[in-house]
DNA sequence: CTGTTAGCGCGTTCAT
DNA sequence: ATGAACGCGCTAACAG
């Protein structure tokens, strides 16, 4: 150790205690089974009593692989990033043999583009996947180098989603089965204007509720929190026939749950809500609201695929995301008022 | 391009077809400044035909920097982990000149140990800090390589709190409160059994009960979710003076509101219940839940920190965690029915 | 089965 | 102000 001055051990040190090539030690740490049994024990002591660990600075120059994915997440306000979707793309990295190391960035999609850009480059990752968009320099052509960046959009900047996930399709069901519930009219709580999977949702709810010959009385947009669902609860005029309130997400159903409690309005006996999310505490707000459970892991696996289906020059498997939304029926919805014995 | 076959340009490259040595483009590319004006330009120019960027591998080889750090967090089955804190960290390191990688590590703290000392062995970076806590094998002895590995363990497997996230004295001011608008009788609704958080609040806020002569008519613990606040509730005997109760985390404090209201009582009127950790909706959560906000950047913050003054060789600043935790009160609190007029 | 040689791409040292 | 030589730690290729 005292030869050693502070440095780690390097193959050569391991080589020189063991009396062997440094290029046998190489050999035995890559597992070749082709070695002498006296050298293996030789080996294998010396470094045991190195402490030696293999340099993977230098390997890595050497073989020109790192075996590292990155994985690129909008750095955001909101206290709390999807880890489901997360350990999904880590899973399938480590199925294909690939770490993954995830890296937050700030500042919207140019700043995401160029630390993309950055990561590619640098040669330290063979495989740049973003969850949210980039500019459109990534379209423009191949690099040198040839380290793939992907993008496969299901955030925006404010980690709110986008893409794949802004299939709205479940208003569809939400919409059919209130009906079926005998509700007839209905009111909206969406978040920001603007905001492509709230825009979204507000239109599939207005196809969907028109289709069926219903009523929308309107819809209300602001942030995503729960003052939103509270005003728009506080704005409607005392006789309203609306009995069943449809939100773009839980945030804003939470609202409107408070607000219509405000107002003394029994839920679902007055009025039924429903979210969108799934959050946590969702299910045992009284009185248990109905939302949609998006599967995130789904996203994450498939994500993760179509970049090493890119690495490894295939053709990605064809997406299916038939399975990603489950609307969950719970006691903030029932028969509309008109419809109970 | 053609020239290159295929991989990535080099110094080498760049320089042949500037006319100048690889050094020469060493040295402008690291900035330096005395090189000469006609260079300057022809380099620039072979640069940006041939899209020449540095390969950080061999540069991190011969320099033996990386610029790179890890934080390791648990992979929990939990759908979210804690962006906040996770963002201050990142933020603290970028302050410094260093870039993050945060690694996931599923499997408790052997594997999380494991994966630490196989990153810093590696080479790659050059500190692991760690949010969860790491087994005995860390603290014995420096190793060779000098990486620093530390723990500022905040969360356990679960990404529960642990260490610092333990501090419960937020409970004194709760029992205190409640306390002051007439409540007398509590019940309190904590986590799993051995669950070191849930122990620890609920220790504190025996000893805050009886300190103040009040009675506590015991507690009720069970898993991290909304169904033991409301079994808990639904076990209360009918004509029982209990008037407040005190829960270990928001979920549980959802499940008793979703309880009160399936026994009819009314919340803040019949019953004041309190949470911790503000979970976005509890904000909003009728009738808005009294919680505890604990301040995950400042966490965060001083975890980096800690790891990059070890780093640059000085001396930790003193931890100071008082702003740590701060209680909101809101409408899931009032006074206690016999104070009211 | 093992050793020798030759780079990977870069920055440092020492020359000029 | 610029260039030549060297080596970081490792593995591929070839000898033996």
């Amino acid at each position: 150790m005292s030869l050693l001055e502070g440095r780690r051990p390097t193959l050569k040190d391991v080589a020189k205690l063991a009396n062997v090539s440094h290029q046998t030690v190489s050999r035995f740490v890559s597992g070749d089974p082709a070695i002498r049994e006296e050298n293996r024990a030789r080996i294998q002591a010396a470094i045991d009593e190195l402490g030696y660990r293999p340099n993977i600075v230098a390997r890595s120059m050497r073989v020109r692989r790192t075996g590292l994915l990155s994985v690129v997440v909008p750095a955001t306000a909101a206290p709390y990033t999807p880890a489901k979707m997360m350990s999904a793309t880590t899973a399938e990295a480590h199925a294909f043999g690939y770490e993954v190391e995830v890296v937050h960035v700030a500042g919207g999609m140019h700043a995401r583009t160029d630390r993309a850009f950055e990561l590619a480059d640098s040669g330290w990752v063979e495989g740049v996947l973003s969850l949210a968009s980039f500019d459109d320099r990534v379209r423009s052509g191949t690099r040198p180098g040839g380290v793939p960046i992907l993008e496969f959009p299901v955030y925006d900047d404010n980690l709110h989603g986008a893409g794949i996930m802004l299939d709205a399709s479940p208003m569809i069901e939400i919409v059919g089965r209130l009906a079926e519930l005998g509700h007839r009219h209905f009111f909206h709580v969406g978040g920001p204007v603007g905001h492509p999977a709230s825009n979204e949702r507000q239109a599939v709810y207005e196809r969907a509720v028109s289709a069926r010959g219903l009523v929308s009385h309107g819809a209300s947009r602001g942030p995503f929190d729960g003052s939103t669902g509270v005003d728009a609860v506080a704005a409607l005029p005392e006789d309203t026939p609306v009995t069943a309130i449809v939100c773009a997400n839980d945030e804003l159903a939470a609202g409107v749950l408070m607000g219509a409690s405000q107002r003394g309005w029994a839920v679902p006996d007055r009025l039924s809500v429903t979210g969108w999310d799934n959050r946590q505490v969702g299910q045992y707000m009284p009185p248990g609201l109905t939302t949609v459970i998006v599967d995130h892991e789904l996203v994450g696996r498939t994500a993760m695929g179509k970049l090493i289906a890119t690495l490894r020059g295939e053709q990605p498997p064809v997406e299916d995301f038939r399975a990603l939304n489950a609307v969950a029926w719970r006691g903030s919805t029932g028969p509309a008022p008109e419809a109970r014995p």
